[in-house]
DNA sequence: CGGATCTGTGCAATCGTTTGCCCATAAGAG
DNA sequence: CTCTTATGGGCAAACGATTGCACAGATCCG
C-alpha cells in the first residue's frame, strides 16, 4: 500500500474541473500580496492588518468564491483538523452513537473526523491506520482495540496521536475512555442474585477484546462472592460479538451444564442470539432461563423478551475521547495521560425473572 | 467556514513528531534523484528505470520506512483517490449497510471514502460538502437527498462529481442509485389486499424526501387500482423518519378514521413506532391492525410482532453508487448518465394476517 | 531634527510529490 | 567514424497556502 495514491492518468489536467480561484487570485483583485490575502483571512493574523484592507479581501474573497485548499494549508501547516476514527464494524449498533459522540464533540473545535470501518479484520485496521496517517491526519481514534493489540506499536512508531474508545490496549501505552466493565457485570450478576439466581452462567466475548476480558473477569470476579454459584465459574467464549456466535455459545453452555438459570452475557447480539436459540429449544426466557445483555442498543425494548442489559454512555465515551485526542494533539497534556472510566447503569427489562422453584426440565442431551 | 483549517498555533514546528522520511531521504539514501525515487515508486511509470535501479529503490524505502504523503501528492496529482459519503443519521440502521457496500466497492478500486454525518441538518450537510470539497475529495456520495436538494447547486457549482444513492433530487441533474419505491409499496399492498384487507392506510415518510415522497405516490398509485379501497387514500405524513414520528402518525390516523384495518408504513422505525401506540392503545398487531414497514433493517425478525416489510438491497445500492461515482470521476462516462433502480423484495413476518371482520377463510396468495 | 518604534505589506522559502522537458551515455545504422 | 535513436535519469517548475524576515513609511520622543 506504499502507492495508494496514484494518478491512474485517467483525467488530464486539462479536465475540464472548473479553475478554482486561489489566494493568488484573490490578491490580483484586491491588488495585494497573496500573502496579504492569506493573513486577512485568518482571524488570528488578521490584527496588524488595516480593517479597510481586510474587508475588502473578504469582500473579493466572496466574490470569487474563494474556499482555501485545505490540502495545501495542511502541507505547509502540517495539521489537517481532522482526525480518524477506526471502527471495527459499523453495524454493529454499538457504533454509531459513540460515533456521533465523536463528532459533535470535534466539531465543536473546528475538527472533522474520517471515519473507516475495519469489519474486524486486523489487516483492514493496519492499512487503515497507515492510510489515515499517509493522509496526514492529526490522530486517531481506535475503537478496534485488542487486549495486545499492534496497532499500539504502529501509531506509536509513526508518531501519531491516538486514545482507544470502548475498549483498551493492556500495555496501557495509549490514553483511553472505556466504561467500566466490572461494574456492569457486576450489576447484573447482583440484580440475578437478588431475584433468587444462583447458578448463573456467562457467555463471553472474544478473550482477544478488552471488552469480552474483561467482562469475563468481572464475572468470575463477582461470582467468586456470590454462595452456592457454581464453582468454577461457569464461562462460553463466543466466537464473535455476534447474534449467531451467541445462539451457538448457548447450545455449548447448555451441553455444559443444563441446569443453568440465568446467563450474563457480554454483548446484546450474544443475547439476542441465546434467545434465538432458547426459542428453538422450546425454552422460554425468562420463566426458564433469565439473560441479561450488554450496552442498550436501540429496539431492545420491544424485542421478546425486552431485554435486561446494561447501558453504557455511547454518546458521553465518543466525546469524552474525541475531547482527549484534541487536547493531545494541541499539546495540552494535561490528559495524555489519563484514563477515564465512565459508570454504566443497569436496564431492568422482561428478560429477567426469579428462577422457577424446580429447575425446567431441559430437553438437550447431557453429554 | 472559509478557514476551517487554521493553524492554531499550538503545535510549534519544532514539535516532537518524528521526521518522517521524504522521497528527498530515499533519494540520498539511493543516490539518485528524487524524481526517479517516485518514478521508482509508481508501477506505471517504473517502465523506463532499470530493474536494478528500481529494487533499491525500494529496498531503500522500505528500510527508511518512506510513506508517500498523500497530502502532498494530491496537491500535485489533484487526484486524492478518497470520495466523501454525506449521510443524514448514522444511527438509522438503513445506513450501515450501505456504508458497507459503498467501502467495499470503493476498497476494491483503492479508494477510501471519508463520511460525515450531518444529523438531518441541512446546514451541517451543506458544511460537510464545503469541507469535503475544501479537502479536494475526487467526489461525493450523497444519502441525503431531499426532492429539491440545493445540495445539487453546490456539487455542481464546485464542479463536484456526485451521485446520489437512496434518494434523489427531483431536477435529476445527478446520477442515482436508489430501490424501486414503488414498486416496493406496491409489493406491500398486493400482500395486504390479498391476504383481504381493503382499508389500507399509508403512514408516509417526510415528503420532503425523496423516498417518503415516491413511496406515497407509489401508495396512491397502487390504491387506485384497488376496489373498494377509501377514497380518497387515507394517508398522514410523520414528521421524520423516527419511532416516535410513527406514533404520533398512527394516533392521527386513527383519529381520521378508525376503521382502517392495515397500515403501510414507509419506514420500518415508524412501523415500530406504530406498535408502540396500538401496545398503548391496547390494541393488537397483526389482530386489530396489520402493519408492514419498509427496509428490513436489522432485529425486525425478533421484535413483537415480527415485521412484515421491504427488503431492499442496501450494501449492492451502496457498491452500484461508488462504481458508478469511481466512472464518473475517471472520465468513463458510460454511467455518468444513468440511473439504476434496484427491486425490493417483500419479507412477510408476524405483522400481517387477514383482518378480523373477513368472513371466509382467505387461502395466502402469496408466492 | 535625528533616531527609535510601530504598522502594514511584500518577498521568498517552505511543505513533499509529480512530471514535462532536456541531456547524457550507449547502442545501432550507414 | 559520424549520425541517429533509444535508454536512463536529472532539473526544475508546478500544486496552493503559510509565515519568518525585511523594509518602507508613519509616528513619536527627546
Amino acid at each position: 500500500m506504499r502507492n495508494g495514491l496514484r494518478n491512474k492518468g485517467l483525467r488530464r489536467y486539462d479536465s475540464p474541473m472548473k479553475h478554482r480561484p486561489t489566494v493568488k487570485d484573490v490578491a490580483k483583485a484586491v491588488g495585494v500580496h497573496a500573502s496579504t490575502v492569506s493573513r486577512a483571512l485568518n482571524p488570528e493574523k488578521r490584527g496588524r492588518l488595516s480593517d479597510d484592507l481586510v474587508a475588502r479581501v473578504l469582500a473579493a474573497a466572496e466574490t470569487l468564491g474563494y474556499r482555501t485548499n485545505a490540502l495545501a494549508a495542511s502541507l505547509r501547516t502540517r495539521r489537517s483538523m481532522a482526525v480518524g476514527v477506526i471502527i471495527p464494524d459499523i453495524t454493529n449498533p454499538v457504533f454509531p452513537p459513540i460515533l456521533m459522540g465523536i463528532e459533535d464533540a470535534l466539531r465543536a473545535q473546528g475538527y472533522i473526523s474520517v471515519v473507516a470501518n475495519t469489519g474486524n479484520d486486523s489487516e483492514r485496521a493496519r492499512i487503515a491506520v497507515e492510510q489515515l496517517t499517509a493522509r496526514r491526519l492529526d490522530g486517531l481514534i481506535l475503537a478496534t482495540a485488542l487486549r495486545r493489540d499492534p496497532l499500539v506499536d504502529l501509531c506509536l512508531a509513526r508518531g501519531m496521536p491516538a486514545v482507544f474508545v470502548n475498549r483498551r490496549d493492556e500495555t496501557r501505552r495509549i490514553p483511553s475512555v472505556v466504561s467500566d466493565d466490572e461494574a456492569g457485570v457486576q450489576l447484573a450478576i447482583e440484580h440475578l442474585v437478588a431475584l433468587g439466581h444462583r447458578r448463573i452462567a456467562h457467555i463471553a466475548g472474544p478473550s482477544i477484546t478488552s471488552t469480552g476480558f474483561a467482562r469475563r473477569r468481572g464475572f468470575e470476579f463477582a461470582m467468586a462472592e456470590v454462595d452456592g454459584a457454581p464453582r468454577p465459574p461457569l464461562v462460553v467464549e463466543a466466537r464473535t460479538y455476534g447474534r449467531d456466535s451467541g445462539h451457538q455459545a448457548f447450545l455449548e453452555l447448555l451441553a455444559l451444564n443444563p441446569k443453568v438459570t440465568a446467563i450474563v452475557t457480554s454483548n446484546d447480539l450474544l443475547a439476542l442470539g441465546c434467545c434465538d436459540a432458547m426459542r428453538e429449544a422450546r425454552l422460554s426466557c425468562p420463566a426458564d432461563i433469565s439473560i441479561t445483555g450488554y450496552n442498550d442498543m436501540p429496539l431492545l425494548d420491544i424485542v421478546t423478551p425486552p431485554l435486561t442489559t446494561v447501558r453504557i454512555q455511547h454518546h458521553e465515551m465518543g466525546a469524552e475521547a474525541a475531547r482527549m485526542l484534541i487536547d493531545i494533539i494541541e499539546n495540552r497534556e494535561r490528559r495524555a495521560a489519563m484514563d477515564i472510566v465512565l459508570k454504566p447503569d443497569l436496564v431492568v427489562r422482561g428478560s429477567t425473572a426469579a428462577p422457577r422453584a424446580t429447575p425446567a426440565k431441559l430437553q438437550l442431551a447431557e453429554p
